[in-house]
DNA sequence: CCGAATCCAATTGGATACTG
DNA sequence: CAGTATCCAATTGGATTCGG
């Protein structure tokens, strides 16, 4: 029955205060905001602290500030560590907290599942160019 | 052992022609846009189609511009269907495809884990309110 | 080296008015 | 009813410059 299937999927939502829901709502669209999985897949990769430039290097097509703001962001949210070394001229590392690798598990799921499904994406694409 | 866990999570990626990694980017960030999840939702839970005007009444907060994006937006992924009754005054219908119903599977995964996690979340913003 | 500040172009979003 | 069109305010993003 596909009526149950659905709307059970989302039941856990309605135990959710009114903030709660916004809360999860925001963590949702800024981990999924332009650049923030790229930027932890590095982080991810790296498997250690990484400097504002190497990240900047290897994140493909990033700017300065979109990386510095992703990084912010990605700090307030408890995903990554920032580490200031006070020296001259001045060392910053970035790293993956344990809740940041913990989230990269689902979010590679979904990922994973569309990129299974990348046949239907296109053909529904192809099917309405002209819209 | 952390880093293989992290990396091969990513594996799958690799597999992907740029031309589709940027696919999947792309349905990613419209699946995850600021409405589209809960456009969705309405048309799961209403189990059979449901005119513009309903949708409109049950996503709370949304305007009839950005609805009509919405909808615009998954029809092109194949994620709902419209169906116009060519009628005075029209009456036009949406309705969730399998492929919709099926991808909220693993979204909602995603969403329940995030829920999951939100005294973390919310430590981490309180922890760093003066950023 | 890291990033804040500034300037500017482009995109987005709401509100309103109008049409088949 | 279900949009499209238009206007306008606000946000976003790149590029560049400057500073601790």
């Amino acid at each position: 029955m596909v009526t149950k299937l659905t709307s059970e999927l989302f039941n856990f939502h309605e135990a959710l205060t009114p903030a709660d829901d916004r809360l999860t709502r925001e963590v949702l669209e800024r981990i999924t905001a332009r650049w923030s999985l790229a930027v932890m897949r590095i982080l991810a990769e790296a498997d250690g602290p990484l400097r504002f430039s190497r990240v900047l290097e290897r994140v493909q097509g990033i700017s300065q500030k979109a990386l510095t703001q992703t990084l912010r962001t990605l700090e307030r949210d408890g995903l990554i560590t920032r580490t200031l070394y006070p020296q001259v001229p001045p060392r910053v590392e970035y790293e993956l907290t344990t809740l940041g690798r913990d989230l990269l598990v689902p979010v590679a799921s979904l990922w994973r599942w569309i990129a299974g499904r990348l046949p239907d994406f296109a053909a529904a694409q192809a099917l309405r160019r002209d819209l």
